[in-house]
DNA sequence: GACTTAAAACTAATGCTATTAGTTTTTGGT
DNA sequence: ACCAAAAACTAATAGCATTAGTTTTAAGTC
């Protein structure tokens, strides 16, 4: 039997680089436990089970992305570090999108400082409440949709899928300075 | 044993409806036999397999989106009538998100037919051919993300979702209007 | 250094999923 | 009334997560 030395945390690190290779939907303990050498039952030593495992790794994502995101300032640059993340790391974005559980604080945290970042990139525009509200909801809308719509390689035209990302990222900015609601 | 009188387009619409009530994601062969009171393996006799059935399903679900959006004329209407299925019928909106395989020449058509009324909210624009494409692939984005996150409810702040949908438009038009690269 | 004990690994089993093979039954056409 | 095709069935396989119960390993104590 030769112990194999798992930890909770081998697991879960495990875990996260199976998701980084394969995606978030194919993590399975079928594989995992293969990837460790070790039986699928074993795994149940280190974890309660398969959702609380996805929770953790989606956990781990989202602290991913929060620090993919911290060197970008402008929204230019955040949305910018945003597709990047998501098109270099599939498994981990699509991880980081599972909601967090209201008991795993640090989660929950993480998540919030990700939506932080995303709302400090409209922090040049002076907006009303409501306008802010609404320009947060419409670049969150903008940067997942266009990333969703990237990663099932739904873009068929030739035009380079950055250049139009630029191109909508322009027209976004040039909308919020054109409202201007704030006089 | 008594036949119960199953076609594939029987089976087929009761796949439907079970996405209607319970998701995409949850049709499954057990519920679906239930439903139409027979044993799983029966299903075989007028399916292929799962996967099939997800396609057919599919593809009805993008025909119906492609009627919802039919009577829309302008970018607003078109874009509501979007939101509006989406709510309505969370499970169709999801099969129709679906990519359709190569040799399913009506699924294609009907996709086809979906991205065209998209395209046509941005006929009153003159924009160049590039511009276009970043218009319809911005619009495309929008509307994508800004129906996920409702449905996952991400969007927890107090704003009515339609207000934040309405401005993010008027957002949208501002900013095609302001570039007017034809000149 | 032997012993006790908790943890880590195992095997076996359950119950879900989709799927296939092979069998019985029903029904439409001759 | 009969024959053949189609529709339903049972039984079985394989993959999934999970639990129960058992063995083995290793760490800590006397």
């Amino acid at each position: 039997m030769a112990r194999a030395g798992l930890t909770p945390d081998r697991v879960r690190d495990a875990a996260i680089e199976l998701v980084r290779s394969v995606g978030f939907e194919e993590l399975s303990l079928g594989t995992l436990a293969r990837e460790l050498g070790v039986r699928v039952p074993s795994l149940y030593n280190h974890v309660d089970n398969l959702d609380t495992l996805r929770a953790a790794v989606s956990a781990s994502a989202t602290n991913t992305l929060d620090e993919a995101l911290a060197p970008a300032q402008t929204l230019e640059e955040i949305a910018h570090a945003y597709l990047a993340f998501a098109r270099a790391e599939p498994g981990l974005y699509r991880a980081s999108l599972r909601a967090p559980s209201v008991d795993n604080i640090a989660h929950e945290a993480a998540a919030l400082r990700v939506l932080e970042r995303i709302e400090s990139a409209l922090a040049e525009f002076p907006l009303s409440v409501d306008a802010r509200i609404d320009a947060i909801r419409g670049l969150r809308a903008l940067l997942h949709g266009f990333v969703e719509l990237t990663l099932a390689g739904a873009f068929e035209m030739e035009r380079p899928v950055e250049a139009s990302f630029d191109g909508m990222l322009q027209n976004f900015r040039l909308g919020l300075e054109r409202a201007k609601p704030i006089t």
